[in-house]
DNA sequence: TGACATTGGATAGTTCGACTGTCTAATATT
DNA sequence: AATATTAGACAGTCGAACTATCCAATGTCA
């Protein structure tokens, strides 16, 4: 396999020799193969794991640390199902405070669950996320209707479909190397984030000019 | 109209009495009606104000200058279409770097514009970003399928519709007091985004959980 | 063979954004 | 009048993510 020097690994990676050291100190980068006191060697591997490093921190807006934790997820995967889950759980996103949702809110998502015929454990984060961003919205007089909710849901029922299967059809075919799929799934769900919200951007300016247009 | 001192209104909004003489002194907040020399009144509107730039930074994610930005826009807003263009554009997303996708993603992207029948300035920060998120998911050997670009586009054209017309409807019934109905799509299109990705998420551990249960 | 740039590892310093603390003179409140 | 707050200015803090400096040991080329 082909190997490297560190400075042509930083090159290739599109960052700087300090900012790897500075990765493998933290423990994000697996050392390189020692050739001596004051040598190593870096392969593909490493430079895969930089690229997604900076992928998951540049786009995705993790921290370091969160990088760690999914990392690890990713590589400690013994079932995709549940590797995807505990990843879903480590991913950012507002309202990561303690903070509880008001039992309205709380309510609501529940009965948008129900609706949808999805199950959740009680708690779950993301249902929390929702009802607090329910009430953040509400607090400052742009309530969030039942009925937009629905609507999200609905759009993205089959979306969710399409996008699991594309990954697990590619996956496991018996039951082994579960780890490349799982990394699909974090890397889709994460890294597909920011299309799907310019996306919904550009759809909105244009039904938004349309109106104008009358 | 109720007003009261620095303290109260600080509470109120949630954060310490520093803060907001932070946000004060950074322009993100107009100053109180002055009652002497080292003595200031504040209302609703600077507690409207406050709620809004902690949605925006907390939820959002918006660094306070974007904020500040973001807000001018708001204010300044001649038009109703205008304004939200223009807010779109100086929201965050990944990629707000200068670097310009590769011919072939950008292409796709307009490609699939075109299939939707959506028009867009060329060179759109909202489609750079989406070339530049294909590249990046290239380079992490996950490549996105112009099929799912298309589902995305088709899951998200009628909730585009829905959003922008509940904003609207509410809006300017003659022409005037713009500003209430610009606010609402952009606190609609940036503090809605977590509920979307929420409920993606879940919709997703929901198609995982019953493809793990056969 | 020997000069010299480069490397890995350790440690300390920098930058940025967002606050937070301290100080002072002036003003409410009791 | 005594005490507690306040506005405003300004300096200090904090965490995250680097970045710079050293050093001794190597690799490389003349």
């Amino acid at each position: 396999m082909y190997s490297m020097w560190m400075a042509e690994l930083a090159a290739r990676a599109g960052c700087s020799v300090p900012t790897v050291k500075y990765y493998l100190r933290e423990g994000l980068l697996h050392p390189g193969e020692a050739t001596g006191a004051t040598r190593a060697r870096y392969d593909e591997t490493h430079l895969q794991r930089l690229r997604l490093i900076r992928a998951l921190t540049e786009v995705g807006g993790l921290r370091l640390e969160t990088v760690h934790q999914v990392l690890d997820d990713i590589a400690h995967a013994s079932s995709w199902h549940e590797a995807v889950g505990s990843a879903h759980t480590r991913l950012p996103g507002p309202f990561d405070d303690e903070a509880p949702p008001s039992a309205e809110s709380a309510a609501r998502v529940e009965a948008m669950l129900e609706r949808q015929e999805w199950q959740l454990a009680p708690g779950h984060p993301q249902a929390r996320r929702i009802a607090r961003a329910l009430d953040v919205l509400d607090g400052l007089g742009h309530p969030v209707s039942d009925r937009l909710l629905d609507l999200y849901a609905a759009a993205l029922r089959p979306l969710a479909a399409y996008e699991v299967h594309a990954v697990h059809d590619v996956g496991p075919d018996g039951e082994p190397d579960v780890e490349p799929s799982v990394e699909a799934a974090v890397v889709g769900t994460l890294l597909q984030e920011p299309i799907l919200l310019a996306i919904r951007r550009i759809a909105q300016e244009n039904v938004s000019r349309r109106l104008a247009e009358d």
